[in-house]
DNA sequence: TTTAACTGATGATTTATCTCATTAACCTTC
DNA sequence: GAAGGTTAATGAGATAAATCATCAGTTAAA
């Protein structure tokens, strides 16, 4: 990785580079393989170097909600990190991804002398933050066509960039980010065809009317 | 307010703190009456110093969910004001409350130069974040009879600190913080009471048995 | 290569919760 | 102190979504 690969790292002196460098690990994850898992001690900071990352969070009865999926140039087990001493959530590798384990300590001390880096990772947590209250408004009080159209709608902006895509994930793990079951989640999904508002082949998704899915997003 | 009043300040050498205080305002909000409104552009960095400060969104079908009640030794809108331009959210004052206003540049400045501070900020802002991936669980997955026992429990544990409570909102406040209608948390509610879970007398919460409600919030 | 497990799809049934409607109690203010 | 507004409570009916069950197609394992 080089120091301006990421726009995050660019606010750290050549030094505090070099030394959180040289104090970290770069690890490959193959899919489905869990990088960090809920309940246990959390202790490195955690970077997407590439690939995609699952962060999800099993509830007491044992049922997953799927957070985000988090790429590259982003930290993943931040709120743990900080925040508790143990995993409050878990993440996986979705398809081979390459994780960068940063030593806690070093981490810590040049966020410690380096404003600017802290400040990015204040405003990185916030607008994290504020995702998470979007996604909670959208748990609360939109039904099931909101919940999957928005779904589908994460994946072509915030994912895929693209109006048509492959979900790298089973319709059951979509479920689980949509915040329902799986017999759910898929006649709705069934129902969308239908309606022709997608296209639909397996794992292979083509908005055809990107108008109707913003609808259904907005207004639940 | 002085220096080491509040955890958060002790950080603060005696300058950084006299600067900051110089450059902030202390204002008394009625109960009530709006500290900042969603969609409106954010500026200070707001702290509660008295009282309490309902944190809600509106969704976009204009229904609203109430995230927290914010007590003394907390910020109010951290997530906008570091993570956007613009409000995400509100927040108002339930009773009498002190909200002191800093200086959004001068707040920066401090958090730039003093790498405690920062941290300590990142540790508030990821408990925070935390505290909302827990309730995103909640609303996703739990039915009525646990949100509404997760209300009562976060009012006798985390605002009142005693099984016995009079609570400062009216009924379709408080479903609007368990992410429900007001019928059916009334209903809930007069549920636990013929169960003999609670006793309920207007506004006046009494826990009669904490297990049954601990049960209810955990399974459910 | 046969069996077993997983995935996707769909129907039928049940259940939880929302919506609508009504009433009573309590404030507020004119 | 009467009228209007807000809040609390509850019932009946409508509706959305979960659950349960089945089956076909696919992938993985024995």
């Amino acid at each position: 990785m080089e120091q301006d690969e990421y726009r995050i790292w660019q606010t750290l002196t050549e030094q505090d580079w070099m030394e959180m460098i040289r104090a970290s690990n770069l690890v490959r994850f193959e899919n489905r393989e869990t990088i960090f898992r809920q309940d246990t001690r959390s202790s490195h900071f955690m970077f997407v170097e590439q690939g995609l990352v699952k962060v999800y969070k099993t509830g007491k009865s044992k049922k997953i909600l799927t957070l985000k999926l988090e790429g590259p140039g982003h930290f993943v087990g931040l709120l743990s990190v900080l925040g508790s001493e143990i995993h409050q959530y878990s993440a996986s590798a979705v398809g081979p991804a390459s994780i960068r384990f940063f030593d806690h300590d070093t981490f810590l001390k040049v966020v410690m002398r380096n404003g600017n880096f802290s400040l990015d990772l204040l405003r990185e947590l916030s607008r994290h933050g504020l995702f998470m209250f979007d996604k909670l408004i959208s748990q609360a009080q939109k039904q099931l066509p909101g919940k999957v159209a928005e779904v589908i709608l994460y994946f072509s902006e915030n994912i895929f960039h693209s109006h048509e895509f492959e979900i790298p994930l089973t319709r059951e793990e979509m479920s689980q980010l949509a915040g329902t079951t799986k017999e759910s989640f898929i006649r709705t999904l069934s129902e969308f065809r239908h309606d022709k508002i997608i296209d639909l082949d397996g794992k292979k998704i083509s908005i055809r009317s990107m108008k109707i899915i913003r609808i259904l997003n907005d207004l639940g």
